[in-house]
DNA sequence: CTGGCTCGTTAACAATTTGATAATATAGAA
DNA sequence: TTCTATATTATCAAATTGTTAACGAGCCAG
């Protein structure tokens, strides 16, 4: 269901370049490097990582003109960017961000504040997020125990249920159209029939015994807020 | 049209306060202050700041315990949350990062970097949060949550009603041909008579209560700009 | 292995909302 | 005025969702 998340490294230095690759890919990361500028610029084109780590002395192109380049190529958008460097001036620091860097980090690196920092800006990134418990009004949504709470009253839900609810309370307020419920709690390849997201609608209001999910006729559910 | 940017910054040390806000209210943001996390939570909750700086070590409650709540609560969804501290060890670094922070900043601090990364995250929450809300006067449309406020009252719409006010609204001022209308949201092939626009023009008119669409005889419709 | 449970799904039907039209009234321009 | 375009209202058909019951799959305890 879900692709890896790809990361292009560039770094002349290849014992980094190792090092942070090792981190990356057992974090699960699908890893590509390259060892100057343009070879990331190369590579980049080829592969179209999520996110792009830049040295910011390499031969070649150094990190400040890939990220130029990138920039300004629209296919690029979304790619998150983060530069290294070794030197820790602030002029190069804020140039990094200005010229539309996303993260800027001084080494030494320690893989795993890397690690987090990418994770960070991907939870940005990607609306969906993985949160553990959300509370909304009186309402308590555990998604490690799998239990939600209202006003001190624990309401064990199915799994379905649950999954419908989380994802609608996760962004209350939006609404969800049909097909994005399905593919999101269903899942893509899974046909069911239209009446079912009605009957599990249906059961959490029952369960929980509020109304909390407003019905937006001839689009889809949102959690109201 | 733009609404300047809160920044709420918590820290209980008050000359770094004093000078964090000279410096972001120079670069024209609107600045909030609070000197423990227990005001921090409470500012957030009045204000509702688009961005809130925490120092991990305040009285009260710390910058980690802020976070959590925040992160918790779904009003705060989009708001990014910047970490400070004089610390500089990896492992809360990394808390940090997992309790839902958007950057972690080692004191001291330079202001400009401060501003730089502040507006670097923006930059990326932009694109999510843009282009779905349109605010006309007092009325708001928001095509995400499918809801019309008009002065804090909040309008239910049908869809059609919807579509044809958002794409109104969408270009305020311009004057749509009832071909237009028909052919954006009714689509092409859809052959509806001409008295059915009027219908839905109306029924938006009762709901929201005042007449921001004008009638163009011979032409179309406008929103009132 | 069996009976009893829950869960996910579906079908069938009820209830509701929406959208479109016709009929009539009104307003605006020449 | 007179003609035309639009506003208004009521009504009906169609689309959408709500509700209930039932069925089969899977699980668990005995």
């Amino acid at each position: 269901m879900e692709a890896p998340i790809k990361i292009l490294i560039a770094d002349d230095e290849a014992d980094i370049l190792e090092i942070i690759s090792f981190h990356l890919i057992k974090a699960g990361f699908e890893v590509i490097t390259a060892k100057d500028g343009s070879e990331a610029i190369e590579k980049a084109n080829q592969f179209s990582p999520d996110c792009i780590i830049l040295d910011i002395m390499m031969p070649k192109r150094n990190g400040f003109e890939v990220c130029e380049y990138l920039r300004g190529n629209p296919g690029f958008d979304k790619t998150l960017i983060v530069l290294l460097t070794a030197l820790n001036d602030e002029t190069s620091h804020i140039k990094g961000l200005e010229l539309g860097g996303d993260d800027f980090i001084t080494k030494p690196i320690s893989p795993k504040v890397l690690i987090s920092r990418i994770s960070a800006l991907f939870r940005r990134l990607q609306p969906s997020t993985g949160q553990k418990i959300i509370n909304i009004n009186d309402l308590s949504i555990d998604i490690a125990q799998y239990k939600t709470t209202l006003k001190g009253v624990t309401h064990v839900l199915a799994k379905k249920e649950f999954e419908l609810l989380y994802l609608l309370a996760a962004q209350a307020g939006r609404v969800f159209l049909r097909g994005e419920i399905l593919s999101q709690v269903w899942g893509n390849d899974v046909i069911v029939g239209d009446r079912t997201i009605d009957v599990h609608i249906r059961k959490i209001r029952a369960k929980l015994g509020i109304d909390c999910i407003t019905t937006v006729k001839g689009v889809g559910y949102k959690f109201d807020y």
